[in-house]
DNA sequence: AATGAATGAGCCTTCATTCAT
DNA sequence: AATGAATGAAGGCTCATTCAT
C-alpha cells in the first residue's frame, strides 16, 4: 500500500487554511491549537503530525499568507501598462468584503506586534516588504525609463510608497468610520504623484 | 484620612511605568501579571488593590501611554513657528534611543493586533488619532492662511499626513537595515510635500 | 478620655447583625469578610479588633442568632396555656416574610453543613436542640400531669416532636412550591398529635 | 473508534465516586479539584476532560447520589409486602458504618445549603423528593385499598411521612449522643403511625 | 495516518490576615 | 479605635504537548 503522496500537501493546505482563520477571527493572543484543529477537521495528533508545534504552524501560517498577497498583488499589477497605473492597482486592498483583506489584516497586525520581539517573524516581514519593494521598483524604473516621472532614487521610492500605502491602509483599517474609503484611495494618489512626478518644490 | 493622601497617584503611576516596560519588552501575549508585580515592586495582591484586572491595567497603561505621547509631540511642535517645521517636527521618533521610541513602539504594536478585536482598544487608538489630526490640523490651517500650502482640505490632509508617517515609522521600526532613518526622514518629507505644496500635477 | 464602655458592646452588635445578614444572602462558602465589613460600615481592621478571625467571628454570629430564635420561641410558647397550644405556637416560624425566617434558614442550613464535620459548630447545634428540648419537655410535662396525653416519654418525645417540625420545615422552605404552608402547618399537628394523644393503634 | 468504548463511563464512575468521598469528607466549602484528582488518581487536565468545572463536576455527582439513594431504597422497600413495614423498611439508613450514610449525609447536608441559594441545586432536591413521594405514595395508596389506614390524602402524607423520616434522621446524625438510633427508630416509627391508622384524636 | 486521553506547568484572581499609621 | 494598604498562599481553569493505540 503506497502511501498518497498529495496526502501531506493536501493536509498542509487543509491545516494552513483554517488556521488563517482561526487566527485572524481570535488572534494570536486567544487563538488555540482546538480552535484549529476544529477548524480543520482534524485532532490534536493529527495535526501535531504536520506541524510539529503551535510557533511552527504559525511561522508557516504567516509565510504562505504574505507569499499569497504578493502573487496576488502582482498578478494584479501585471494587467496594467501605464506605471502609474500599475502603483495605483491596488485598489481591492481597500475592499473590506475582500477575504484576504478581513481574513489578512487582522492577521497582519498580529504578525507585527510578534515581529517586534522575535527575529523569525521579522525576518518574514523583510523578506515581504523586498518582494514588495521589488516590484514596485520595476514599475518605477519602467516610469524612469519613459521620462514620466521625476529623477529619484527607485528603490529607496518604492519603499516609500509600499510604507505610505500601509500607513493609510492601516487607518482605514482601525477606524474606517473617520477614514473612509475615499479618504484612503485619494491620500495614496495624493502622496504618491508626491512622490514620483515632477514639482517645483 | 489616609496618611498619605498622594499614595494612591504615586503607585498608581509606578504601576503603569512599571507595566508599560514589562509589557513592552516581553508582549501583551506574554507578560504575566507576576512579571509586572515584579517590575512594579508589589505583591499581586498589592497590584490588585489597585487595578482589579489584567485587562482594566492593560487598558490604563495604553490610555496613559497615548497621552504622554501625544503631550511630547504637542510641546514639540510648539517650538516652531513655520508650518511646514511644525509638521516635520517629530524627529524624536525616529530615535532608537529615546526611551518613549524603543518601549512605545512594541507597545503600539501590540496595542493595534488587540484594537483589530476589541472596540475598548480600538477606541482608544480612535481617540489618539483624533487628537494628533486635530494638532496636525492646526499647523496645516495656519499654512494655508500664511498661503504656504496649495488649495487643501485641512483635516482630510492632516489624516493623510498622521497616517503616511505612522507608515514609514513602521518600516523603519520592523526593518531598520532596509529602512534607516534617513530614508525615514526623507520619505516622510517628500510624501508630506506632495501632499500640502503647491505643484503642477 | 476614658473608653466608652458600651462601645464594644454596640460595635458587636453591629458586627453580628451585617454578618448574619451577609452570610444569609451569600451562604458561608462564598462570603467575604469585606461582603461583611461593607455591610457592618467598618474596615477590615476595624472588624478585626472584635473578632480576632474570621472563624471566631461565625462562630459567634451562630451562637448569638441560636440565641435569639430560642428566646422567641419561648416568649411566643408563653402566650399560651394549653399545653398543645403551646406545641403549636410556632406558627411564625412558616412565615416566610418574617426577617428570623428569610435570613435564619439560610443560615441554618450552612450551619449544619459545617456541624457535619466541626465540633465547635455541632456542639452549638447541640446546645439549642437542648434548650428546644428542655421547652418542649416542660410543655409535655404539664399535658401529662393534665392527663391530656397518653403515657410517654417526656424528653424522647420532645426530642421527636422538635425532630419532626424540623423536617416539615426543611421541606417547606427549600420546595415550597410542592410544600405549601398549609401543608406544613397540618403535617405538623398530624404528626404532634399522633405522638402526643391517647390513640388505640 | 475509541480503543476502549466504555473509557468514558468507566472514568466518569471514577471520577463521581472519588468526588462523592472527598466531598463528604472535606465539605463543599473546603474541598478543592486537587484533592479530587488525587482521589480519582487523575491530573487536572485529565478530570477537566470529562467534567468541565467545579460546578459541573458537583452537579453530576449529588445528581448521581441522590440517584443511587433513591434506587436502594426503592430495593429495600420491594423486599415487604405489608404497606407499614414497606414504609419502616429503611433502617439501613439509620446504620452509621453503610456506606452511603457516613458518605451521604454529610454531602446531603453540603447540598441543602447549596440548595437555598442556587436553583440548579434545589431543583435537584425537588426531584429526589417527588421520587420519594411517588414510591411512599405506592404503598400508602396500597394501605389504603387494603384498608388498613384510615381515611387520607395519600400525596400530602406520603410528603410529610418523607419530611419527618428527614427530621428525625438529621438529629440522630447531628447529635447522636442525645438522639441514638432507638430513639430515631421509635420516634419514626410513632409519627407516621400517628399520620396514618385510624385514631380517635 | 490519525485519534483523543492525559499530563502538568502556568496564569489570573480571590481573600483572610497583618500592620504601620 | 480605626483605617486600608499590602502580603502571599491557594484555587480553578487553560492549554501546548505527548503518547499509547
Amino acid at each position: 500500500m503506497p502511501p498518497i503522496p498529495e496526502l501531506e500537501v493536501i493536509r498542509k493546505a487543509q491545516i494552513l487554511e483554517a488556521a488563517l482563520k482561526t487566527i485572524s477571527a481570535s488572534g494570536y493572543a486567544n487563538v488555540t491549537m482546538d480552535d484549529i484543529c476544529r477548524a480543520a477537521g482534524l485532532s490534536k495528533g493529527g495535526l501535531a503530525h504536520y506541524y510539529r508545534s503551535k510557533n511552527e504552524l504559525f511561522i508557516a501560517v504567516f509565510k504562505e499568507f504574505f507569499e499569497r498577497i504578493f502573487q496576488r498583488s502582482k498578478q494584479t499589477m501585471a494587467l496594467y501598462e501605464n506605471p502609474i497605473d500599475k502603483l495605483l492597482s491596488f485598489d481591492w486592498l481597500y475592499d473590506r468584503n475582500d477575504p484576504d483583506v478581513n481574513v489578512g489584516y487582522p492577521v497582519l497586525f498580529d504578525c507585527m506586534s510578534l515581529a517586534v520581539r522575535e527575529k523569525e517573524y521579522r525576518s518574514l516581514f523583510h523578506d515581504w516588504f523586498e518582494n514588495w519593494v521589488s516590484l514596485l521598483k520595476d514599475a518605477i524604473d519602467d516610469g524612469l525609463k519613459k521620462g514620466i516621472f521625476r529623477n529619484l532614487d527607485s528603490e529607496s521610492t518604492a519603499r516609500a510608497i509600499s510604507a505610505v500605502y500601509q500607513g493609510i491602509a492601516t487607518r482605514w483599517y482601525l477606524d474606517s468610520a473617520s477614514h473612509p474609503t475615499e479618504w484612503a484611495v485619494e491620500s495614496f494618489k495624493k502622496a504618491i504623484k508626491g512622490l514620483l512626478l515632477p514639482n517645483n518644490i
